[in-house]
DNA sequence: TTGAAAGCGATACCAC
DNA sequence: GTGGTATCGCTTTCAA
């Protein structure tokens, strides 16, 4: 049934066609549209039958003008090709169709200007609140959040105490947990690959998580074996197993399963066994973590239900503008697989 | 700098508010924030410093009321998990705000109903255009359509013979090169881990260029060397493994990288090695393919520029009503790595 | 139960 | 150049 290309797409159907084809008037039609109050059952027939031989579907825009809401929620990502991003998405997604929301997406691709950018493009676009997965933090976003108060919950990072209600996952704790779990199989020796610390999660939290567990085994901090990479490329986690390779860890904790990828690459390139030769641990759980050529222990977020809980968690500061914000956390899981084993 | 959570949401300032604070019409204000008429140096100054003061942001919802235009495109896919499906929505939102258009995702779990349904919250919402990955054309979705004239483009199907301008890549050239590829190893007996065949693109076409090569070559299609899965499941690739592995093929064409690993590990799992006794190529080029312990050759496919190409034939469809619907090819290419070798 | 009319925030046309 | 006003599609009093 191939549409005519020559004929121009018809002006949709108003609430006023739907009432003149009815026989009523408009603020009736509307009536039965939301079920707002009682319409008498032959006239409400009448209206619903217009409504189906018209096709009309009601205008959410001048509905949200109206009401002065627009039943729209804005999400904004730093990065949003990668798989971890997706499922935050889908959580997000699904959790606000659920409750009646659609999404709009911003991808910043990590510029600060960008990300202004794209909460004052949310902004003109009216949604009722928007959720931020930022990785930093600086006086224009602070600036911009004072200026216009949006009700926005911020995602992957702790600013609760900015008055931003916050959704992540303990960065620390699962890193404190990892090299606890590398360490009980006898390793001195543990590496990090560590991420940008401007990245208060990922690189930070992880980087503090992995020497609190050092320390707490009375074990010093060798800076020589920490180095820094980029958490987003495979290619950059081979880089610094290359760089620390020198120092002969029998162990590294790499700040991503793509990090831990590169550092596998590198030794398995040079003839090395893992976890024969050495151990190497990752964090988020990569699909291919599993695969049997990898079996990599890593730690496991459930990044579906982090966008999920963001999405519940801004609905509510939207309907409850006075409370409190605070910080919710998303449990991880350690997944024990083949890579760290004794050294 | 803590927002003060008592402060309830202050009312956003509108066009009025501007106009009072600079002591000029609205009609005025209106000119300089859209340019549209000239407007005196000196007033064009006090409107401005107005709008600052005020951190005045223009409804875009009351806008598009008037101008009927939204500058919201819709995007409606079938799954929002996978790094495919990040990467096209990437490309196409960075297309979008490229030419000033915002967009909104829908996620709809492959199912019909919730697609229709998707479609129905996009044109509540009134957005410009709508961005359907599909994966199957009902008679509903054809209904549908007609009822509602809303510039759409498919992405990944070919449904320009429906009037539906189309975005796709080369599915059955695909398999036919890869199968080629294989076959010029010198493999005769080369099995399909296919997908299904209701979907037309990756189930139906992969599946037909894999047989036309083998025609080609004069050999015929062996229908116990063809077993259907779940393209998106690796544990569905490692138990079509299983069922074919009594045929003993020498060489798999699998229809999704995600197959091809859960084949690879069926086979490494009984300690084959690849190439050695078995050659396995994929499609999609996911990360992981090119990780040292797969090294899978494969089909690479160019995800970004597919969703960004499919929102540039949107906003085209959408500037020109008129113009009939093609479909437009998004190059493929053929990853050589080590996962096919010779008989 | 229903209708008339005001108003949401903006654009655009018509005067001046 | 600038201001006044009708209008976009809808929700929501206020009367009837």
């Amino acid at each position: 049934m191939p549409r005519e290309p020559s004929k121009p797409r018809a002006k949709a159907p108003t609430i006023k066609d739907v009432a003149r084809l009815a026989g009523v008037s408009f603020a009736t039609v509307s009536r039965v549209v939301n079920d707002s109050k009682p319409v008498n059952e032959p006239t409400r027939e009448r209206v619903l039958h217009a409504i189906d031989v018209l096709n009309y579907v009601p205008n959410s825009l001048a509905r949200g003008l109206q009401t002065q809401e627009s039943r729209m929620l804005g999400m904004i990502m730093p990065e949003i090709g990668s798989s971890g991003a997706a499922q935050i998405l889908q959580g997000a997604e699904d959790a606000a169709r659920a409750a009646g929301f659609a999404m709009m997406l911003m991808n910043t691709a990590a510029a600060v200007r960008r990300e202004l950018e794209s909460l004052s493009m949310l902004l003109e676009r009216q949604v009722d609140g928007a959720i931020w997965v930022a990785a930093r933090f600086t006086p224009d976003h602070a600036t911009w959040l004072e200026r216009h108060r949006v009700p926005i919950v911020a995602l992957a990072q702790d600013f609760h105490t900015l008055g931003v209600p916050s959704v992540l996952v303990d960065n620390h704790g699962a890193a404190r947990e990892a090299t606890e779990f590398i360490l009980g199989r006898g390793h001195r020796r543990v590496a990090m690959i560590a991420a940008d610390p401007t990245d208060l999660a990922v690189g930070r939290d992880r980087r503090l998580g992995y020497e609190a567990a050092l320390r707490a085994q009375g074990l010093e901090v060798d800076v020589e074996l920490v180095v820094e990479a980029d958490v987003s490329s495979q290619q950059s986690g081979y880089d610094a197993m290359a760089r620390l390779d020198r120092h002969a860890p029998t162990a590294v904790l790499a700040a991503s399963d793509l990090l831990a990828m590169g550092a596998m690459r590198y030794q398995l390139e040079r003839g090395r066994s893992i976890p024969g030769d050495v151990s190497i641990m990752g964090f988020d759980d990569l699909d291919v973590a599993s695969h049997p050529a990898m079996r990599l222990t890593t730690i496991a977020f459930d990044f579906v239900e982090l966008g999920a809980l963001a999405t519940r968690t801004l609905i509510e500061a939207i309907e409850h503008p006075g409370a409190t914000a605070e910080a919710r956390i998303v449990p991880h899981r350690l997944i024990v697989r083949d890579s760290v084993g004794s050294p």
